[in-house]
DNA sequence: GGCATGGATGTAATGTTATAACATCGCCCT
DNA sequence: AGGGCGATGTTATAACATTACATCCATGCC
């Protein structure tokens, strides 16, 4: 895993993933995700929604929910269920089921992956007769900084 | 695990933790659980209160969230945060960590209890010096119904 | 050029999910 | 009787998300 990617080269690889696949990565989306990689810890949509309209008056809800729906659809961004927050994916290139550990205390979001973790999981999912679908799977898990406390 | 457990036992095992526990297992968060029970798929908060008004003209969004609360805080339900909705808890007594199977397709949802999946888990979670918290696991599962079409 | 097409955005309204705040009731205890 | 306290009633509002329709603009085709 490369240590603390700066956000300017997520943002690079974000703009070069989506001309490959022919994709429009417009201001909008661009700016939603630097928000995103700046701010690091999730936020949610009205957050994100007020920052935005700080420097585009004209902001609705829409405008910020079609940038995060386009994002999370093409793997550059998660949703976080449980506190309906978003997130920059920290993944080089992002097509393997991710863990999201989620802190309880201080909300902080870690993506990680592993194998061994998703191999347990499919074989207790087929042994119930099921199939594992979507590949993003949230967990309660305190971070290393709350541990303590 | 106890097939297809039925409605009125499980009620009773719930009175009688709640009795153990020295809960108060009022007729709200019976008759709530009891929706839940007779649901079977999980029931978004204001179906709920839609069910309790038929019966309870005053019934209004705390009347539901109280009881859900209780409910979900003592283990007797379980709110699966991906489509907000509340699924009675099937195990006989819960205790352990628990996965929780939702399907994409018709939104049922399965309850497993698989130690081999938590112990890679938290396996997984040490190593990035994280701490397992919420014991309940949300993932996205085709269920064996839905898993030929 | 004229003009259909389709994706992206603007805009207003609304739908859905959840909580805050405060009043009241009923029960147990003294 | 009076106090404490958990459960419930009641009103309002906060927080999260979508629908629906208008407009714009780049692209490709006639
Ligand atoms: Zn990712
Ligand atoms: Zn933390
Ligand atoms: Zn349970
Ligand atoms: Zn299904």
């Amino acid at each position: 895993m490369p240590p603390n990617t700066s956000p300017a080269v997520v943002l690079e690889r974000a703009a070069a993933a989506c001309t490959a696949r022919g994709l429009a990565f417009t201001p909008i989306r661009q700016r939603v995700l630097q928000l995103l990689l700046e701010h690091g810890k999730g936020l949610k949509a009205y957050d994100l929604l007020a920052l935005i309209k700080a420097e585009q008056p004209g902001a609705t809800p829409p405008t910020v929910y079609r940038a995060l729906d386009f994002l999370t659809e093409h793997h550059l961004a998660h949703k976080i269920e449980r506190n309906a927050t978003f997130v920059a994916c920290t993944q080089e290139n992002h097509v393997e089921p991710s863990l999201f550990l989620v802190c309880p205390k201080c909300s902080a979001i870690t993506e990680l992956q592993d194998r061994s973790v998703m191999q347990a999981l499919c074989r207790a999912l087929a042994a119930a007769g099921h199939q594992l679908d979507n590949p993003e799977v949230e967990i309660g898990a305190t971070c290393p900084n709350c541990k303590g406390s």
